[in-house]
DNA sequence: ATCGGACAAAGTGTATACACTTTTCAGGCA
DNA sequence: TGCCTGAAAAGTGTATACACTTTGTCCGAT
């Protein structure tokens, strides 16, 4: 999802983590041994160590002084927060999109929606989570802004573990046909329509998850409070 | 500035760090010895390269394969692009604040407006500085997103190595009085006038840095290309 | 005199070793 | 039986050791 150094190995170790908690093979909670990882790497601890930091920081893992490093199990207040914080950013740059909107920005919008499209008819879940959350990233990529498709990355992937830890049953389908409908209003250039759009967008993604009830759909039964 | 974990050991180094380079002790493009720092702060390079490798995430500092660490030398397109991201974000937190706005949180931001006052009068710069950037902050602060606080943080401390590197002759010694007026628009809940107020205010610090011509005032030679 | 190459010094990258904390579990006592 | 205690096991936190890359220097060749 986002940028990892992937030729180092630590940032091997980084994106194979990311990728196995985005893609819930590794279930909020779950404990990450150092040692296990590590023979798992076939590398020692001291790089594990380095990968668990860093995913620290990025938020997809909270490590516990002396006890270890767990997938992280948001709260539904931060949860609520980070959708917050990435409806404020993802405005202000649709904002910024229109202004700098040039035909071959939309075309490459088009194209990604067109991939996604491909990933939600085979049914290829995965792919269709990751091409979903992209589809935000490359607007601020297309907008020559690296620092903020960075940071939109990180961002997009705490909502990619959120929405699988809080996921309700009926997933967001139609998220690839509201991305069609804010490109064509990007393309026309009505700011209005395309912040509205987008501003329901995040919110349907939001609403699709059980943050108000306190029954959680982790498949992990260790929730914490 | 941000808020690191102080209390543990590679904590302590991160936030000394932080704050060496921000205070400018620290030249953009100072090359950072593992062994020095370990012996500086009499412990080993493992922890050492664990707060190096924290930094380097935060854009702080930059990591060379095999080379070493460097205080970071953001590009003018860099810089250009951090600013940008922070706007964005401000003026969605000044819109959202206006929402939120109770008397109690216009009285914490006067009180610190009051603070900044102090230190300006005392020239106290380093002490400026910092509370200069802390009032962003304090506003997320506020609003009781801690996430928003969190990644401004990060953003306002780039933002300050940025500020030092290419920082003109004339400092932003008005900051303290837009602040003052912010807060009386945030106050009297006038939307327009608040955001256009913190937009000029970031624009006046971006402004005010050379980022136009070569000539970054660099107090070290050593900047690349 | 300058350029090129080899060797030495310094520094980073990774692995291992050891100290200390947490967890687990068995045994004894009420 | 149930619970407290304490020692062993497992695991994290930090330091050290070693391999390999980079860098600087000296010497010789052109």
């Amino acid at each position: 999802m986002a940028s990892n150094d992937t030729h180092s190995a630590t940032g091997l170790i980084v994106s194979a983590l990311t990728k196995a908690i985005v893609a819930h093979r590794l279930a909020p909670g779950t404990k990450l041994s150092e040692q296990k990882l590590a023979d798992q790497f076939s590398v020692s601890r001291t790089l594990v160590r380095q990968a668990l930091f860093q995913l620290s920081q990025n938020r997809l893992i909270r490590m516990e002084p002396a006890r270890g490093a767990f997938v992280a199990t948001p709260s539904v207040t931060e949860a609520r927060q980070v959708f917050g914080v990435r409806r404020m950013l993802e405005a202000e740059m649709t904002r910024a999109f229109i202004r700098a909107v040039t035909p071959a920005m939309i075309k490459a919008l088009n194209d990604h929606v067109a991939r996604e499209k491909t990933a939600v008819q085979r049914d290829d879940v995965s792919r269709r989570t990751e091409l979903l959350g992209d589809f935000h990233v490359r607007m601020a990529e297309l907008m020559g802004n690296e620092v903020l498709a960075q940071m939109l990355g990180d961002l997009i992937s705490r909502c990619s573990l959120i929405t699988l830890m809080y996921q309700s049953a009926n997933a967001a389908e139609h998220s690839n046909e509201e991305h069609a409908a804010i490109v064509n209003a990007l393309a026309a250039k009505d700011e209005a329509l395309a912040l509205q759009l987008m501003d329901e967008h995040l919110q349907h993604v939001e609403a699709n998850l059980a943050l108000d009830q306190k029954s959680t759909i982790s498949n992990d039964p260790m929730v914490q409070p």
